[in-house]
DNA sequence: GTGCCACCTCAAGTCAGCTTGAGGTCAAGT
DNA sequence: ACTTGACCTCAAGCTGACTTGAGGTGGCAC
């Protein structure tokens, strides 16, 4: 079997090795073994990496991602959790796309103040009742780049 | 004109005090005076700190929404500036739908086991390839809560 | 006039997901 | 034999948006 140093990893993944080093400490991955000090991997591990990165996509944090089974299993994710996860990111999905369409339009209403457009008046008061707070009461979710 | 102190801007935005004491110092609202020690506040912070709020769940940072101006200017946001972030949300938002459906595809998928799914493989290896690493490159974007 | 309590300041802590740095190891090429 | 350079460990640092805690102040009701 080939056996892969973690630079090789590094390449087959664009991933940096001190982020495979840290998500062996955080127990995401595993190498195969050592020659010396260094890490030996198999290839699997790259498809392994390919489902974490994926799963941190998919807005997963890296302790869900470790919780949801040992490194090797073959079954990656729980059926369940995966549909679940994927109505919360329809719903940001489709928040996301209401305030790129309240961006569009108050960047092209009429109004020479955005302050006389009522769309963007409803939206600040919205707001302010906390309809875009961060979601701490529904249970701190993971965060994901823009 | 009616001056609200913290306590009362609190109530009105939920956000707490020491949150908007942060902002102060971070430049994104000011006090109308004090008294005493008290921060006195206009009722117009309670719009601009909606209007934050706002921007915040657009994946603004802080500081961009700071740089976007004096406190109580009226002209809240650059046009040009909202019209490219409405765009950059419409492409997140695209991506996290083309998620879902993938994730729910997995979820529903007969194989038994994830790996044996084509369109998984397909994903896993976009993955690796960079299509789902942060945007570090693309000039670091604020972070927003799924 | 006194007690309470909402407010104040400033420093330090929190969280995730890494990165950076110092100091060390080791295998292979010249 | 020696250098190179890729790897190692461990601790500390970084970012952003706050929160927490200790210790202090002062306006208002009684």
């Amino acid at each position: 079997m080939n056996l892969l140093d973690i630079g090789d990893v590094r390449a087959r993944t664009g991933l940096s090795a001190s982020a495979l080093r840290y998500y062996e400490e955080r127990g995401l991955i595993e190498a195969a073994g050592r020659r010396g000090l260094r890490r030996l991997y198999t290839e699997d591990v790259v498809d392994r990496l390919g489902l974490i990165t994926l799963a941190k996509a998919a807005g997963f944090s890296l302790e869900e991602i470790a919780a949801l089974g040992p490194p090797q299993k073959g079954e990656p994710l729980d059926r369940d959790v995966m549909a679940s996860r994927a109505g919360e990111l329809r719903g940001l999905s489709k928040r996301l796309l209401a305030m790129a369409d309240a961006l569009e339009h108050a960047a092209a209403c009429p109004e020479e103040n955005h302050w006389q457009c009522a769309k963007f008046c409803r939206l600040v008061k919205l707001a302010n009742r906390g309809a875009f707070h961060p979601p701490a009461a529904t249970g701190a979710r993971p965060r994901m780049s823009v």
